[in-house]
DNA sequence: CCTACCGATCGGTAGG
DNA sequence: CCTACCGATCGGTAGG
């Protein structure tokens, strides 16, 4: 079966405007007859371009995923110190979110509502993807860059909790974009707050 | 009308297994059937208790809204430094979550679903809030204590986003207690991963 | 993409 | 706290 332009299309426009629906409302309290609102058809012809509401789900949540993945992916070939794979692993992780703050605000919140096999299999892709950045963090702790008596498992969940929140209050017609945003981010959590004299 | 301490601590098992699946499932998921299951009895005895499924989101979010501003008051009340009082900001913040993490998972992922003007006033409880961590955080800098080049929004933000996920990964049966786990992120935050030799 | 519709489930009420 | 029930809404299908 090939799908014409066309139809590609209009499913991106579907899956596109539910996004924005499962942010506002939440995937539960959103209803495909909202969407076919958003839409300007009736609910029942939803199901000419998508299989169900929950594979609208699974497209935004795996599509971002898969985003995040190749990031790091870049970041872990680079010859360089622990603080700067950080530093950059923060700003790629940023950067793909602020392509799509919609459908990382969806992947962030929503993702429990897969269900399975489709919820361990994303679990275990985050897990994944957290425990990438835990060992960068590791390495800069054997290799004397960090602090040794950190608390690994609390840096990554702190990094990883201000990562996750930025769609929900960064503006993006804002004067900091989102290079800048990563690489300050970066270093407030590589160097602190405190002034250091 | 007067409650009977039978009919007190009634309501407050079903508030607490409310938080509960309001917590696993979402609170648009939870259903009322659910509910009633838990707690062995016919959804429609629920009514004897409380008055409507969001009621019960109310209590929980006002609630741990109420115990948040407490701790804050009696924090900007010490005469310290800028980084002491930040420091115990967050000591504060992350013991009224340890104490109810379920009750701080619903209001942190929850609240949304509360109907005006409950949802505006929340907003407006947590923007305040907010904000008095921000005034501390500038005082820090005008004193000296902080670097004059933080984007001030941007270190609030990621302090409270790292603030709300705890309650979605501590696990208060490990070996750190809330007391050292709020010192350690204040210190991350305060001085950074960084070793300073 | 539409009309017409389905069975399931929702929050909640009446009356005891 | 129960039985019996309500109107509304849900995701989705049949057939065109």
């Amino acid at each position: 079966m090939i799908s014409s332009t066309e139809n590609l299309s209009r499913k991106e426009q579907v899956i596109r405007s539910a996004a924005e629906l499962f942010r506002e409302k939440g995937y539960a309290a959103a209803s495909m007859r909202d969407l076919a609102q958003k839409l300007g058809i009736e609910a029942a012809s939803l199901y000419s371009h998508i299989k169900s509401k929950e594979e609208i789900l699974q497209s935004l949540c795996f599509d971002m995923a898969t985003e995040f993945r190749k990031s790091l992916d870049e970041v872990e070939k680079q010859k360089a110190s622990a603080s700067e794979k950080l530093k950059n692993g923060i700003i790629g992780h940023i950067q793909v979110m602020a392509k799509d703050l919609t459908a990382s605000a969806v992947f962030m919140n929503e993702h429990r509502h897969l269900s399975q096999p489709y919820l361990r299999d994303f679990l275990l892709l985050r897990i994944n993807y957290i425990n990438r950045f835990k060992a960068i963090i590791e390495e800069g702790v054997l290799k004397g860059e960090f602090k040794n008596n950190i608390d690994k498992k609390l840096a990554v969940m702190t990094l990883f909790s201000s990562l996750n929140w930025m769609p929900l209050w960064y503006d993006p017609s804002s004067n900091i974009d989102p290079l800048s945003l990563g690489q300050q981010l970066a270093d407030m959590l590589v160097n602190g707050l405190k002034k250091s004299n």
